[in-house]
DNA sequence: CTGAAAGCGCTAACAA
DNA sequence: TTGTTAGCGCTTTCAG
């Protein structure tokens, strides 16, 4: 990509954003979109005039501003807010690598205090108040004391990146997950990210989308932050090969789904038992053929799924056509519906749809609905993996689902083990900790339909 | 806490864990529970021993893992797994601060390849390779091409604490939310790292539990870590003036909450015109007594939110003491069962509740499940700032929503701009970007009832 | 217990 | 265009 272009190609047509100054009093509502109250009933400006007035402290400059366009909420990449209410222009630069030259003035020098502004100060040796306030034990009580209160006045921040070059040790943990969005990896960044926060590690996050491309470039970039542990959910079945090339002693946990990465620890749910169990539940309420939602299938996850799903209905005698297993690009909700109107237009005959993915059941209850089939009266609906949330879904979903706080815990247990001990570690050969889950049935499952199915009457 | 004492308060009654050997064929199944299907029905232990040869690389050890007690799963914290499948035991240690003293053994010399060795294998000078590294123009093409070769044969990998270091820029930003499984702030830590590794920079994400006291560690562990930049969220009237007085070059964009600290961006919704815009909606249903369901009253969102309903519920001429606002402790789910549970018990005129949180309306929808209160019928429910998920609920829950992917996209582009301008940036008034929100009207909301609630029947 | 000094790996000024 | 060199801020060794 060229640098410096500015790229507009994602500008939605006719500008977002609508700006409206934010002078205290009658400022008319920005044109905001009220589907059960057209433009007719009066704005309620009045409540907005008063307010401005209410935080005396916040001197800031306020700015309004209404990204709806019609019903759904654009994303507002490339737009730049017209110059009403703002003096400058929110900028849109391409893509600018951390590789790419660029002039760095030599008046880069912080302003903060350093180690020797507190030596200075107290009169002492750079040496002595390293010690000091690193703790430790060999400073006399009172010299740390002396150095403390003297870090305090000047506001002294220990220089992590500094420290981080001399120890060779940066306490900072790289975490790559496939989507920052789905309950089944957010639980994984928030326990993970607590555990070693109590250990005084730092996490940095990121995200791969489950391409190889961008998660090989992160685990670089993580190589390159001279991180000192990675937990990766990985996308390709190389996993993090590419770090264990680069510096042999990085410890890597793999969460979730397994590569073939040598030397790296794995924490995965137990996908096959679960696809079984699945497929047992439903037999046992007396269906014969069901279609089973997959996602991409060079991930781990997805073959063991699919393996558990095949050997069951090979075990149970179920029909091997009447059985279909679509495979998708993603696991995602909009899979889930497109997967979902497709079992329903092309296999008339299944009578139960196993879902495999995390947020496909969403898209799968909206296919459904859409096209007037109820569930589980015509079809019974399994998820995988489910939010809590869909217990309170229309109708609260059967489903197959793991302990993710304790998976999450043993992932950061783990990594932190093998960083804080790497003498014992090297030797000790990685593990594979296969986590059982549990069918939580509701009320999306019932024995089969008798009747026909509506035929498709949605769009 | 005393160093190096082993917790083990947190350890459920009776072992969490089972283990079980994980050789090829014929391990019976580890106690899982399935509600379902008792202990009675064979386990598939077949399926389980079939998988073991499939991955013929996998020469990892394997062990399964049951983390169910009961219904639930428990936290595992302090649970050592027994000696049967695993030579060691996973450790559990007392929080050991990255101030405490430890000794680091001087073997400490990492054996990645550096620019010194780039420079020896091509005979160049560090300079020379440096630049050529870092795609400065001046450097003959074939020379940055013999750099780039003799770079990669050894597997170099540019050390980017050494690098931030000495150009004091790090190309780390980092993140504080309160939450990192609420999709509120979940699709803000997506957004904003997708669009900052776009332009080079890492993400240290982290998370402050709404507590003061770790959101101003997390701010000074930043601080240590010299990031770039800043997105937080605070959860404190000072919010992020401890940044300020450090080093008020750090730029920090304020994301769904403002705090009163001095020169910062912020990124925020129409709390205030969205429970205005709540309450419209229902005084247009007929409703007259109207219940909210608020957060910790210290947080700026809440004030907001509760201000606009205040001031809705004067201008409509709503019975003061018929529209009770309950503050609680957070805005999660179990707050709002609790809640909806007191206004049902102490405020049986009410007639409609608006839960001003993100989870706590699922928290709703259960109590008034448990209560056999149905929705819309007796009594309306709106929510705010719920996930789309929601739409698939039971019934589908009208509420307020606010654009939160634009609103992530400014933040990033807010902080990217004030980032990569010092200059400009410094002499700029801060700005308060205030989004526009929208009513999104589903199923649970509709004209009061006319007759008596069900008189509490759940537990 | 404290001070002096070396050097982690890199960049940028300066000299060639 | 390239080589040399100083030092970013810190930790740790070694001598006092």
């Amino acid at each position: 990509m060229p640098a410096g272009k500015v790229d507009r190609s994602a500008e939605p047509p006719g500008g977002v954003f609508a700006t409206v100054p934010q002078s205290p009093p009658g400022c008319p509502a920005a044109p905001v979109v009220f589907p059960a109250h057209p433009a007719s009933s009066p704005p309620p400006s009045r409540t907005v005039a008063k307010r401005a007035p209410a935080r005396a402290r916040d001197v800031r400059r306020c700015i309004s501003v209404s990204a709806w366009v019609g019903k759904v909420s654009k994303t507002c990449s490339g737009v730049s807010l017209p110059a009403v209410g703002m003096s400058r222009v929110i900028r849109y630069r391409v893509v600018t690598r951390l590789s790419r030259w660029k002039r760095v003035p030599w008046n880069n020098v912080s302003n903060m205090a350093t180690l020797k502004d507190v030596a200075q100060r107290t009169g002492l040796g750079l040496g002595t108040v390293s010690r000091a306030l690193s703790g430790h034990p060999n400073v006399r009580p009172e010299t740390r004391r002396k150095v403390q209160e003297a870090a305090r006045e000047l506001g002294y921040s220990s220089n992590g990146l500094a420290r981080a070059l001399r120890r060779n040790r940066s306490y900072s943990v790289g975490l790559i997950l496939p989507d920052l969005e789905n309950e089944f990896y957010t639980t994984a960044a928030s326990v993970v990210q607590r555990l070693l926060r109590d250990e005084g590690y730092r996490l940095l996050v990121s995200c791969n989308n489950n391409s190889s491309e961008v998660d090989a470039e992160l685990l670089r970039s993580l190589m390159e932050s001279r991180v000192d542990g990675i937990v990766h959910a990985p996308c390709t079945p190389e996993g993090a090969d590419l770090v264990r090339a680069a510096d042999p002693r990085v410890p890597v946990v793999e969460y979730a789904r397994r590569s073939s990465a040598r030397g790296v620890d794995s924490v995965i749910g137990d996908d096959e038992r679960g696809a079984a169990e699945v497929v047992r539940h439903l037999v046992d309420l007396g269906h014969r053929r069901i279609a089973m939602v997959a996602g991409p299938p060079e991930l781990s996850t997805t073959a063991d799924r699919v393996r558990g799903f095949h050997d069951a209905c090979a075990r149970f005698g179920l029909p091997k056509r009447g059985c279909p297993v679509l495979h998708g690009p993603s696991y995602d909700a909009r899979w889930g519906e497109a997967a979902t109107r497709q079992i329903l237009d092309r296999h008339p005959g299944v009578t139960a749809i196993f879902i495999s993915g995390s947020r496909g059941a969403l898209g799968a209850l909206k296919a459904v609905r859409d096209r007037h089939v109820s569930v589980p009266r015509d079809l019974s609906l399994v998820g995988f993996l489910g939010p809590e949330l869909l217990d309170v879904a229309n109708p609260p979903l059967t489903r197959y689902v793991l302990p993710l706080e304790e998976m999450s815990t043993m992932t950061a247990r783990l990594l932190l083990d093998r960083i804080q001990h790497p003498r014992e570690q090297a030797a000790a050969e990685p593990n594979v900790m296969r986590f059982e889950g549990k069918l939580m049935v509701r009320e999306s499952t019932a024995p089969p339909r008798e009747h026909e199915l509506p035929r498709s009457g949605g769009s």
